[in-house]
RNA sequence: GGGCGAGUGGCGGAAUGGCAGACGCGCCGGCCUUAGGAGCCGGUGUCGCAAGACGUGCGAGUUCGAAUCUCGCCUCGCCCA
């Protein structure tokens, strides 16, 4: 495969030498192209302008040390995007940045003895001259780095604001640890059924640690909203299931024993209390040893014992045994007023609710399934109104009409109306309200690792935790620390950045060690671009409240509920803290697809299938690359590279350039002219519109059929005509969004003013549009049976008349007498025969 | 187990209620060439000599008309349990 492809590109390359100027090759033209858009600065966003402002935004990389194709493939879309916007006249902001925090940045470092600061800047510049090299329309001049403290200075500032607000704040919690790379996780970055590390895939454990958190559960409610928002639906699903809104009710059930506090439970199906035949605690529950009675506490004591050895994920399994130990107490169900006992069994979680709930056997699962095994009474309260209960099994299953039975006071009343009047009624006896639960939790926002923005706290003896004051920021990341995981911040042992000064009584005080995780660097990088240099504050209002929201940003699915959850969460505590004026960051967000490699498998070195763009530059330049990407299907399906399919475009290419550069043809051909000149401006609204909605692949395709077009009429001779250069033209101006480079080349070389990218988008001519003769497909009974040929003004009567007459249609008919005709004006005509 | 998405030629895909397979790849035939794995021209859903018939995972339904809408099923992918 390599072979071939190398042999072709040799040709080409010598023939160029050889002598053939105007031959198709890009690397005579796509670097001089960058060179002067750089220079003129073409793709600057103006911050005073009267144009309408557009904020198009695409994720800044972490800085790996080399750009991939899918960098590529998701960063051709919405460059086109803003490309096409710009030449539409729109004052364009497209600014591109590079996530400079991180682990991985630590831990290579690491394995190579390098420092992260001069590993993570070497891979940026390397990543920006492959960025470069992509002809993407980036004001560079707004570049974010997050790593440099002119960024993370401010990002001190705003933590210094959430923390005086009470939206950042240290407590001690139940938090994800991951082993491998000694360090805390938000629960957002702990993924799968087998709860592994987000960044290297490691099963991580749970661990009581004093924590930074962010109050990101404020805003649960808020971020449930999605109405004014266009976002994909998987990302607003993913969002609301992480949220998990619960609604239910808060029931407290009083235990016998003296002296002790009742037992509270959150429940969705307060309707079944009448079924609540005993509670399950969890082992950890506080409560557990309390009510312990002293001829259970040998048992209950192994059993909790084991049970904090089993992990989170065995004691969630559905398919094993379930396992418990009665703890000797009993309770009081408030609604039947009966003894029921009250067990501990390792199902129930200590973190989810109450840890502590009401087991309905009849409508739970597990309940029934513990039930069963321990011989605990089941009974059923809700039936459906047929009035069949299952049996051996418990009725869970929700229909529109099932009523409570055997429930007191409640029996016969449908189950969604008695959730409200259950609890009501508890409610009043002071035994329970109504209560909401989520699954989301605050975000954890402290990693105990080096290479990170420092938390800008400090703790004196006798002031405790106060924030450094707003002169003396940044509090700089040292750069001599030994920062090999150990699992507590290598921070620590740096005594002279430990060192610090209380700033109430300017006292010794102690230095916050802990760095913040990197999704607080992505959080508001969005703002940055606005003001990108500003020295006196993260961000101006005026330039936020000017260019914000992003009107499109791209990225991928994959941050769902971690950075698409963060960066909204972040937005609304700085609108909050009358810092920015708008809740929602984005109005729209797109997904892009993955890039497989050729095999239909995922990219890896491992495979041997990954596509490197450097040399695919090299070979067929960054148009074609661009190009194909776009060509291969939906962009926000991805696809598979195809090394054939990028020759095509190539040779595209290639056409286009030949049939731009033709002329002098003395052919004349009014009806081929008009064709033509018609092809062209059905192009613009098409291509308009395919890439207003990101349909890029069409798009190519579009602009393919156009390039076809203009070969034959070439062939035909009329390449000296108006309709010729008119089309020609338009070719162009639509393709400069997707191979930037080829059309500014072409469009020099046709003598127009530079540059292709600053001349208005094109208006597709109405009247051009209109065809002079309709090709008609006629079907009878709906299948296609003939195609007519009318002219554009014929009349519906003139059109039946002609469909009828047809041979074809004839002898379809067989003689019957049509019910009717169906026409639909300019696409088809239908006669509808008695079925036989 | 639940939710969401997808299933169309040899391949990537197009068409979202109105001509199924646009565009491209691959393949076949031809031209050009010392040569071709370059370039150019033509063909290419399946069956059939043809007329024609059949055809969008499977089965039903709605409709004059369904790849597209509805219901059930199968397979794959992602997310959640």
């Amino acid at each position: 495969m390599p072979g071939r492809a190398g042999r072709s590109t040799m040709t080409t390359r010598t023939a160029a030498r050889a002598g053939h100027p105007d031959r198709f090759d890009p690397a005579s033209f796509e670097q001089k192209w960058r060179d002067r858009w750089e220079a003129d600065a073409l793709y600057a966003a103006s911050d005073d302008d009267s144009r309408p402002k557009r904020y198009v935004l695409t994720m800044y990389p972490y800085p790996s040390g080399d750009l991939h194709i899918g960098h590529w493939y998701a960063m051709t879309g919405p460059d086109i995007v803003a490309r096409m916007h710009r030449m539409g006249g729109d004052n364009v902001m497209f600014p591109m940045g590079f996530d400079g925090f991180g682990l991985p940045a630590e831990n290579a470092a690491i394995d190579r003895g390098i420092h992260p600061a001069t590993w993570t800047y070497g891979n940026i510049d390397n990543m920006r001259r492959q960025m470069r090299l992509m002809g993407a329309s980036f004001d560079w001049a707004r570049e974010v780095v997050t790593c440099d403290p002119a960024y993370y200075r401010w990002q001190q500032w705003l933590f210094i604001r959430l923390y005086n607000a009470g939206l950042a704040y240290k407590a001690t919690g139940a938090v994800d640890w991951c082993p491998r790379d000694k360090v805390v996780l938000a629960r957002e970055q702990v993924e799968g059924v087998d709860r592994r590390c987000w960044r290297c895939g490691t099963p991580v454990e749970k661990r009581d640690l004093e924590q930074w958190w962010f109050r990101i559960t404020n805003y649960s409610d808020e971020l449930l909203d999605f109405s004014r928002v266009d976002y994909p639906e998987p990302i607003k699903a993913m969002q609301t299931n992480w949220i998990g809104r619960s609604e239910g009710a808060e029931i407290d059930f009083a235990v016998e024993a003296a002296g002790v506090e009742p037992i509270r439970v959150f429940t969705t199906r307060p309707d079944t209390i009448f079924g609540a035949t005993f509670m399950v605690l969890a082992p950890e529950h506080p409560l557990v040893s309390v009510l312990t009675t002293d001829d259970r506490r040998a048992d209950v004591d192994a059993y909790v014992a084991a049970a904090r050895r089993q992990t989170e994920i065995d004691r969630l399994s559905a398919d094993r045994p379930k396992t418990g130990v009665f703890t000797g107490a009993h309770a009081i169900n408030p609604m039947t007023r009966e003894r029921i006992e009250v067990w501990i069994a390792d199902y129930v979680l200590p973190g989810y609710g109450t840890g502590a709930i009401m087991a309905v056997p009849a409508h739970d699962d597990r309940d029934f399934e513990f039930a069963t095994k321990f011989d605990l009474p089941i009974r059923y309260v809700v039936a459906p109104a047929s009035g069949e209960l299952p049996e051996g099994r418990a009725f869970v299953e929700h229909t529109a009409d099932e009523v409570l039975i055997d429930s007191g006071g409640f029996t016969g009343m449908v189950a969604s109306e008695a959730i409200g009047a259950i609890t009501d009624a508890l409610e009043a006896a002071d035994q329970g309200k109504h209560a909401v639960t989520y699954r989301q939790r605050d975000w954890v926002a402290g990693r105990q690792r080096y290479w990170g923005c420092p938390i800008p706290i400090v703790y004196c003896a006798t002031h405790g935790a106060q924030p450094v004051p707003d002169e003396e920021l940044p509090v700089i990341l040292p750069t001599d620390v030994d920062f090999a995981p150990t699992g507590v911040s290598p921070l620590t042992s740096h005594a002279a950045f430990l060192a610090a000064t209380c700033p109430v009584c300017g006292g010794p005080a102690r230095r916050e060690t802990d760095t913040m995780d990197t999704f607080v660097d992505s959080s508001w990088y969005f703002l940055r671009y606005c003001s990108p240099h500003a020295d006196d504050a993260p961000f101006h209002r005026d330039e936020v409240d000017d260019w914000m929201p992003i009107q499109l940003y791209t990225g991928g699915a994959e941050h769902a509920v971690m950075h698409l959850l963060y960066f909204r969460f972040f937005t609304r505590a700085l609108r909050d803290l009358g810092l920015v004026g708008l809740s929602e960051p984005t109005l729209k967000l797109r997904n892009q697809g993955q890039i497989l490699g050729a095999d239909h498998n995922r990219m890896s070195k491992s495979r041997g299938n990954v596509q490197a763009p450097d040399e695919l530059v090299e070979r067929y330049g960054a148009d074609a690359v661009r190009a194909f990407l776009m060509f291969i299907g939906p962009w926000d399906q991805g696809g598979p590279w195809s090394p054939t399919g990028i020759e095509g475009v190539h040779r595209w290419l290639a056409r286009a350039w030949g049939a731009a550069l033709a002329g002098g043809g003395s052919a004349r051909d009014p009806d081929a002219e008009r064709a033509l000149r018609r092809a062209a401006h059905a192009a613009i609204g098409e291509v308009t519109a395919d890439i207003t909605a990101m349909h890029f692949n069409t798009a190519v395709s579009r602009l393919m059929e156009l390039t076809n077009a203009l070969v034959r009429a070439r062939e035909a001779g009329l390449s000296g005509t108006d309709a010729y250069a008119e089309a020609a033209d338009m070719l162009l101006l639509l393709l400069a969004p997707i191979a930037p480079h080829t059309a500014e080349e072409l469009w020099e070389r046709r003598g127009h003013a530079y540059s292709i990218h600053t001349t208005p988008w094109p208006e597709a001519d109405p009247a051009l549009l209109a065809a002079e003769v309709l090709e008609l497909p006629v079907q009878v009974n709906g299948k296609l049976r003939d195609k007519l040929v009318v002219a554009a003004g014929a009349t519906a009567d003139e059109i039946e008349r002609l469909a009828l007459a047809s041979e074809h249609v004839q002898r379809y008919l067989a003689g019957r007498t049509p019910l009717r005709v169906i026409q639909v004006p300019g696409r088809l005509v239908n006669v509808v025969t008695p079925r036989s």
